[in-house]
DNA sequence: CGGAATTTTGAGCGGAGTCAAACCCCGTGG
DNA sequence: CCACGGGGTTTGACTCCGCTCAAAATTCCG
């Protein structure tokens, strides 16, 4: 694990550090790659509840890296329905593909309050073209965000209710988990369960009564925004939850 | 319009043209670059409907270019449940993704008849090292993909069944009009009911009612596999169809 | 403390599922 | 040429999961 340290002195933790992680999982980056990273420039900004990043329709010229706090990406139907098509957590770009799409078909926005990073498209291509292997490794994210998207239309198309939820818990725990912002078993979930429902596809109303279904089957506790998942085996057999799509496991070197 | 011709003298077209024409919308490739992309060892092959190319849990070395029929990529649930991602059409290259995802999340299969070309990994990443544009119009197209899983995230979670139908039959046909494979309004639709309910969400039964009702209003026909939209307006308006996720006018050079 | 947002409960309804059978189309082989 | 068979489509009847509407209870936060 590569340490957030400099010269034996403990610094403040780098904006970039959660995300080199990611990209870096394997820990296969040169140092000068690892530099370029911090050396990106980065404006800082603090968001609220219901902030949006982008919108639907806008063509952005940079790209948002989260800090800390949620984010979702939501798209609204014709007749006012709201669909969130995923959830973003530190360490995340979710709007990495303004990067090579002109205009945005989807929005962001902060489900909680947020500390972001902007990055200018500019300094990202110039990024990608300097170190290719970093490029690569900012293409992959978008594929693991990919990944997760077409898992979500399977859950959205064809579990139940319980089996939906159960599945999406999972994966929040196992991401937060891989990111360091969970127990083993117990994690922040700040969204209310309207959002829930919304990225679930089934009303703020059956939310409620499943997610008191699956407490009282001894599944998980919720309580005050806090998650814990009580019995990890029966829970994600019950949202048949396979983590092989969220590809936490990069492969071994070429 | 690029011309398919050499030297005045038509030729047999090349396997990689309709892929080229994709990545190329602007037309700013140069010839050097087209040159490149024509030379790519590609393996054609030709596959029965039904027949898989990669299954969930392979690990490729190849990727598969789509030069003629239909293919869909799909999840089967715990129970046995299959639910369709999304559908590709030739140009694609449905599973790019494992070129930077070690393991397959998701399964492709042909729906018709295909001929397809495979592309060794090997010789992919040499082609984005050496002319980075192509690389990048790479990397766009998986994006063009993440947002069409996006949109169906919104579809088969919030709308109703006539609603997803309409939507799904809009997404077809103008994709392949983008291809030259449709008239302005009619084009192939190959798949059976079956598999029209497993990407919807919706049951084999509900999607045949839902087909009589689109026809019995109006707004389509369909009978041997091929579909005419008699009304593009209203059947666009009940698919709440909004093209902007396609993304298939690129944006101008930068 | 008070108001707004969120969660919870209850009651009734309806869209879509399931099951099962019939029908149809089409290719195959006698 | 027709009988056969199998996949796909269509129809009908019944069921149920999850929706809607509405109000109450609780929590959050200024």
């Amino acid at each position: 694990m590569r340490s957030a340290r400099n010269g034996g002195e403990p610094v403040v933790k780098a904006h970039t550090d959660s995300l080199i992680r990611k990209l870096d999982a394997a820990g296969l980056f040169s140092e000068s790659e690892i530099e370029c990273f911090r050396r990106l420039p980065i404006q800082v900004a603090k968001l609220r509840p219901g902030e949006h990043i982008v919108r639907e329709g806008d063509r952005p010229t940079r790209s948002c890296m989260i800090i800390e706090g949620f984010v979702c990406a939501s798209k609204t139907t014709g007749d006012g329905d709201r669909q969130i098509a995923s959830f973003y957590i530190p360490g995340d770009i979710p709007d990495l593909q303004s990067l090579h799409l002109g205009v945005m078909d989807i929005s962001f926005e902060a489900i909680t309050p947020c500390t972001v990073g902007f990055i200018p498209h500019e300094a990202l291509h110039r990024l990608c073209e300097d170190f290719p292997r970093l490029g690569s490794a900012l293409w992959r994210t978008t594929l693991v965000d990919a990944a997760i998207y077409r898992e979500w239309v399977a859950n959205v198309g064809q579990r139940h209710a319980d089996s939906r939820l159960a599945h999406l818990l999972c994966e929040i725990l196992m991401r937060l988990n891989a990111v360091g912002l969970a127990d083993e078993n117990s994690c922040d979930l700040p969204m209310t369960q309207t959002e829930l429902g919304d990225a679930l596809g089934i009303s703020v109303v059956h939310v409620n009564r499943t997610l008191q279904k699956l407490r009282r089957d001894g599944l998980i506790s919720f309580k005050s925004k806090r998650l814990k998942v009580l019995d990890w085996k029966r829970l994600s057999e019950i949202g048949d939850f396979d983590p092989t799509y969220l590809h936490l496991t990069p492969p071994p070197p070429a």
